[in-house]
RNA sequence: GGGCGCAUAGCUCAGCUGGUUCAGAGCACCUGCCUUACAAGCAGGGGGUCCGCGGUUCGAACCCGUGUGCGCCCA
């Protein structure tokens, strides 16, 4: 068959994706062997793949891939999450599209929209993660919004309920007043802008005296319960217990004293509204302060403020500064820079607002997801995040998980005509009947119509996707269950990481995982995060086709050190790109060799070296991966395939051209190969397939994905083996590089000569090093060869007779250098030896070591001064 | 204000238990080659005060202290 000169991935990742899937290799049911199980981190369905998916689902895939081929029972769980907040706002967007408004239909109309939308565009993602050859068990896809983890949330709900962990309370949230919802800290972006600070008076009551207070937000005035000075504050200690007039509704509130108060910042004189901002209602509550809400929930103001009723805030600051000035209540306007939070979909500044909302107490949760880390029950790897992560739950924040949306779970929770919680439970006749059993009959009940955070359906994932709610003892989460090692981005650590494993302790009494990798965020050159809103995302479908699945995969591993961040740059991909090229054309090399039966005593070396090399590799390949160290792996593979593999080990076997090649080398070269290709498998699968099956006859249903991953062979001491060859190596360099530098033609041959005691250390490769160099004599003289350019190397003196004239005086000085460069190094390590301490107190290898660099560089110097004399 | 982390080649970063695996990789750069597997390549080469200072140690890129400069999280 003749094989192209360029690799083409495209073709060969379809045909190849497709055989994996057609013979169902990565679909998994329990078994008598070790579980290894993966469940998605699910992406959002209306997802894209992008940097971070690619980053994250190779990692998943290559450990999966990994476990597969060291024959335990691989099962990776993939699946989306019905990302409430922005589903929704694609859903509300596609709808006012066809000029529907969400406002003018049912929610059960909506939730139609929001499922047809769903099912027509949702989970485009998952096609994608097949396209990076992601080994998914497809059969098992799961979505959060399904019925049956729908269901495990309404329970866990209900059980966290009864357990008493759950709670309403009047909070303050964020509110996006365009939206008319509640976010989380995290939906608020926090940008920087130029704001008036305005210098108001505030009388002291029948008197024309006042306090000077400082506001950027006088529509909030209305709401105002108090002001507040620092204690310490001598302008104004006198004054702390005295009342002022609230200007608009002149009411009459206190002066209070608080040491939150900055006395640099604006006049040192608070306002105090504790409906509109956190820290003032945090005083509010510290002083037993009553709440005045002034604003509706669109962002006007309310009935309760008593002025300027029904403008919008930011109508009603302008009316308010006019009035201030109106009466001669405003002192001055100072022009300063204060950081506002905006809704990360809507971009209306946020407002701070108290509302009614459920919440999970975290007290208990917290516990065992504590100590269950700290104690490396699971370990995180870096370990370093288990320093952020205990930093977290020392000082939890209690959840709340109301969303004042549709697209979610709803709220299991009933309430009277008052809005009085009635009961929880998961549908109306149950939640009628646990009434009935209280004896309170004839209530018209109506449920929440808020839903629950996405997280709090997410973070029964590892249990859910087992179906570990509606059967908790069946066989599948008893034996997947707690699954191994979860993938993630460190920046998720405490909205999922964390609170998956409260959920594992709460609901199963067991940790979800085994062990947590945490991987870096994809940046662009300039360190900015990527993401959708900047737009410095490359397109990774693009990227695919561009450079290959494998080619990305190579590109995105092997700059991603566990935990630190990676910055992007096309450079990698091509690197992988190039890389499957270089293997492709080692593939085509050994497929056109000729083969014979006679055996070629000289490549044996060369195979045991290589043979050697290959298991000191699957040594430290296993050290890598146990400590997660996956791009010093890859990189590891990347410098035996290309640098021993194809620059040392195929130019040393490789037949002079037309001549053909002895079997033994030839099965050996193969058998090489293939475990290569094994060893590359979990991180490049496509190509290390196809190379596979093209390099021996392989069965219809046999594939690379199961077959066996090496292990390390009998250790035998190839210390010394794999010395001579370093040496060998480096005297090939050493020729080479003075055969470039007389500007010798390729095809010319040289000679080289050496001085060297009988029993040379690199006389086993001694062909090898006539082969690379093109060397016609490679002999031992006694003679010192001072016409010749020369080298020294570990006791031996080299001459290369280039056939052309040495410039004497050069190769002298350059002797001479090298002299000056030995006998400072001599001197070194004479220092550390005639140290008594040194020689007391170091271990005996490293002593060792000392003396024998000593001795070579004694040698080294001796032959050199010969040379120079 | 509290906490976490980082500083090593032009760039991006490894460097695990302090000691020849100790100053390394990839990319970039320079020189010469279209040598019948591969120019998406081959061969060779240059390049570092391991941020500054102090300490511990026989020995420090690595441990401790401190300064400087960055990044992030929480408030």
């Amino acid at each position: 068959m003749e094989l192209e000169k360029t690799y083409n991935p495209a073709a060969v990742e379809e045909k190849w994706y497709d055989f994996w899937i057609k013979n169902n290799f990565f679909h998994s049911e329990p078994d008598e062997r070790e579980p290894f199980t993966i469940v998605i981190p699910p992406p959002n369905v209306t997802g894209v793949l992008h940097m971070g998916h690619m980053l994250n689902n190779t990692i998943q895939d290559i450990l999966i891939r990994k476990a597969r081929m060291e024959g335990k029972n691989a099962c990776w769980v993939p699946g989306t999450d019905h990302a409430s907040i922005a589903t929704e706002a694609k859903v509300v967007q596609m709808l006012r599209e066809k000029g529907i408004k969400k406002s003018d239909i049912s929610r059960e109309e909506f939730l139609t929209h929001a499922f047809a939308w769903k099912e027509k565009y949702g989970g485009i993602i998952l096609e994608q993660l097949k396209k990076l050859g992601a080994s998914c068990d497809w059969e098992r896809t799961r979505f959060t919004m399904e019925e049956s983890l729908s269901d495990a949330v309404a329970d866990s709900f209900i059980h966290l309920y009864n357990k008493g962990y759950l709670y309403r309370d009047l909070k303050m949230i964020n509110w996006d007043p365009a939206a008319k919802t509640t976010l989380s800290n995290e939906e608020v972006l926090y940008e920087e802008q130029q704001a008036s600070l305005y210098f108001i008076k505030y009388k002291f009551k029948d008197s024309e005296e006042f306090l000077p207070v400082a506001t950027v937000r006088p529509e909030t005035i209305m709401g105002d319960v108090a002001v507040c000075v620092n204690p310490n504050d001598e302008r104004y200690k006198h004054l702390v217990g005295k009342t002022v007039i609230v200007p608009f509704v002149n009411r009459e509130v206190p002066v209070i004293a608080d040491e939150y108060v900055e006395i640099e910042f604006g006049t040192g004189a608070l306002k105090i509204t504790p409906a509109h901002d956190i820290n003032d209602y945090e005083i509010g509550k510290k002083f037993n302060l009553s709440v005045i809400d002034c604003f509706n929930e669109d962002g006007t103001v309310s009935e309760a403020a008593q002025a300027f009723v029904g403008e919008d805030r930011f109508k009603a600051r302008k009316l308010a500064v006019a009035k201030l000035e109106a009466d001669g209540l405003l002192i001055k306007t100072e022009i300063i820079t204060n950081k506002i939070g905006l809704s990360e979909r809507t971009r209306a500044v946020v407002e701070p607002r108290l509302s009614l909302q459920w919440f999970v107490r975290m007290e208990e949760l917290v516990k065992p997801a504590l100590e269950n880390v700290m104690n490396d029950n699971i370990q995180f790897f870096p370990d370093r995040f288990k320093n952020l992560y205990k930093h977290w739950l020392e000082n939890f924040r209690d959840w709340p998980i109301s969303r004042q949306l549709w697209w979610g779970q709803r709220i299991p929770a009933w309430y009277d005509e008052n809005g009085n919680l009635a009961t929880v439970a998961k549908t109306k006749e149950e939640a009628l009947a646990q009434l009935k059993i209280k004896n309170i009959t004839g209530l018209e009940i109506h449920q929440d119509e808020d839903v629950v955070d996405t997280w709090f359906s997410s973070w029964l994932w590892p249990i859910s996707v087992f179906n570990g709610f509606e059967n908790p003892k069946n066989k599948e989460i008893e034996y997947y269950y707690p699954t191994s090692v979860l993938v993630t981005g460190w920046d998720i650590i405490f909205f999922w990481v964390a609170r998956m494993i409260f959920a594992g302790y709460e609901f199963r009494n067991e940790k979800p995982f085994k062990q947590v990798y945490f991987t870096g965020m994809v940046r662009d050159k300039q360190r900015r995060k990527m993401s959708k809103s900047l737009g410095n995302s490359p397109d990774t479908l693009e990227l695919l086709a561009k450079f290959g699945a494998d080619g990305v995969r190579f590109g995105v591993m092997s700059a991603a050190a566990a935990g630190n961040d990676l910055l992007y740059d096309d450079k990698q991909p091509e690197q992988g790109r190039n890389f499957c090229n270089k293997m492709w054309n080692a593939l085509r090399l050994l497929k056109g060799w000729e083969v014979v039966e006679e055996k070629n005593t000289e490549n044996e070396i060369v195979i045991n070296w290589f043979e050697a090399k290959l298991n000191k590799t699957i040594a430290d390949l296993e050290n890598s991966f146990e400590d997660f160290r996956l791009s010093e792996a890859l990189m590891n593979l990347y410098k035996l395939l290309w640098n021993d593999f194809c620059s040392w080990y195929l130019e040393l076997i490789k037949p002079e051209f037309g001549k053909p090649i002895d079997k033994f080398t030839y099965d050996k070269t193969i058998a090489f190969y293939d475990t290569l290709m094994s060893l590359l498998h979990p991180f490049m699968p496509f190509i290390t397939e196809e190379i596979w099956q093209n390099l021996n006859e392989r069965n219809m249903n046999e594939s690379l994905c199961v077959a066996k991953f090496p292990k390390v062979g009998s250790i035998k001491d190839n210390k010394g083996l794999l010395n001579e060859a370093e040496l060998a190596f480096e005297i090939i360099s050493n020729i080479r590089d003075i055969r470039t530098k007389a500007g010798m033609k390729n095809a010319a041959t040289a000679k080289c000569y050496f001085n060297g005691s009988d029993e040379l250390s690199f006389s086993g490769f001694a062909a090898s090093i006539s082969k690379l160099c093109k060397l016609e004599v490679f002999e031992n003289t006694n003679e010192d060869l001072k016409a010749l350019k020369s080298f020294v190397l570990k006791g031996y003196k080299f001459f290369v007779d280039t056939g052309t004239v040495t410039d004497t005086a050069a190769e002298r000085e350059k002797l001479l250098k090298e002299l000056e460069y030995a006998k400072g190094f001599l001197a070194s390590v004479d220092k550390k030896l005639n140290n008594e301490r040194f020689v007391s107190s170091a271990p005996a290898n490293v002593l060792e070591n000392e003396r024998k660099k000593r001795e070579d560089a004694l040698q080294k110097i001796k032959l050199l001064e010969e040379s120079l004399s």
